[in-house]
DNA sequence: CCGGAAGCGTCAGTGACTGTCAAACATTAC
DNA sequence: GTAATGTTTGACAGTCACTGACGCTTCCGG
């Protein structure tokens, strides 16, 4: 479990973003479904069987970046103060977001990813299916935080459904802001504004 | 464009349900995955390209019925008085929801296919994918009346994100409540209640 | 120098899906 | 009744994502 430090998970994650980058590439020239894994191995320089070592699917690799966004978030999440409203939390978690629209770096990159994913029904789909997963594990963060208060009221679902909402504040200000990073940021805030609940 | 009244439509769509009804028993009792589309055209007795006349996907077979259900929240929300606070109008326009819970019929159906979804980590995406969907088209309904309202103030952003936030109590309240109808009901009500924004 | 472990390519196979074509069938026109 | 017309179907072949098996190389400790 000692979290990934070998010699050999280094190299395995250098692959893995060479993989990445060149079929990011590839999909925003040609489109996502319209390129194939033969393609992108080819690309790369491996066989077919060997890119399938590195990522489990063809969908993996465009949530090759956002799957550590997401672990970041969680982290976030999980190391906010107790006695703040989790509604707070919640939007500082979402912190790391805002700043890698502000950083252009990631800006262009993560809005050519956008773009990829809007294009195909079948990555959106996919993209939602991540955004699950990371709400299960802010909505755990959030349940076990409750626990350490000793608060004995707390509902699941409640927990589970504000986890939702300020999930659906960030994906709906990120459908809204496209790349522009002014438009984030106030996006969101706004929106999370309305959402908050009374109290909690 | 008049809503499908033709005798082939018609015809067409009892075809539909009798591959949708042996496909969710095949899927019951082996598996999403483990069950081909040849098994379930042999079973219906026909041959698998014409199993793709009728659904476009192997996926969407087990969406048949959700989809009319999502059409029905639509209107629903569209029909809603005008001066109704549009939290409350999300709020009744999931009562058909509430509605298949009750009835035993539709609650033990809906049950099964939550089962084979949930056991499926592909198909929660395309149904998270699918309720993105029904998002989109209760956004445009939420902003369709509130030109009506002539209201001016009304934020996109925040519009969606409340219908989000909503759809995420609806979600939390299905996960949550399994099967049990006497659970649905007080979990959706707290979890809106919860959220319910302000004013608006 | 030898042993095994790890990474890789090749090959063969499965399963979802698509395009094409021709036969079967029903529909309507005459 | 028959011919023309259109719709529905099965058969076949092909693509693409993905998987399992096998055998080769490379690298490393003993």
């Amino acid at each position: 479990m000692s979290a990934g430090g070998s010699l050999r998970e280094v190299s395995r994650r250098a692959v893995q973003s060479r993989i990445a980058r060149t079929a990011e590439s590839l999909f925003a020239e040609k489109g996502f479904e319209e390129t194939t894994v033969d393609e992108i191995a080819e690309a790369v320089g491996m066989s077919q069987r060997s890119f399938f070592r590195y990522f489990a699917s063809k969908d993996e690799v465009v949530f090759d970046s956002l799957e550590r966004l997401s672990e970041e978030l969680a982290q976030r999440l999980a190391a906010r103060p107790l006695e703040e409203p989790a509604w707070d939390s919640l939007r500082r978690s979402f912190d790391p977001v805002a700043e890698r629209f502000a950083d252009p770096e990631h800006r262009d990159h993560d809005a050519a990813i956008q773009r990829i994913i809007d294009r195909s029904p079948r990555l959106l789909s996919a993209y939602l299916g991540r955004l699950e997963r990371l709400q299960r594990a802010l909505t755990d963060a959030l349940v076990a935080r409750s626990v350490r208060r000793a608060e004995r009221g707390q509902d699941v679902v409640v927990l589970r459904a504000m986890v939702g909402g300020a999930c659906a504040c960030l994906h709906a200000a990120t459908v809204h802001a496209g790349a522009d990073p002014e438009v984030f940021g106030p996006s969101l805030d706004r929106a999370m504004e309305a959402l908050r609940p009374a109290e909690v």
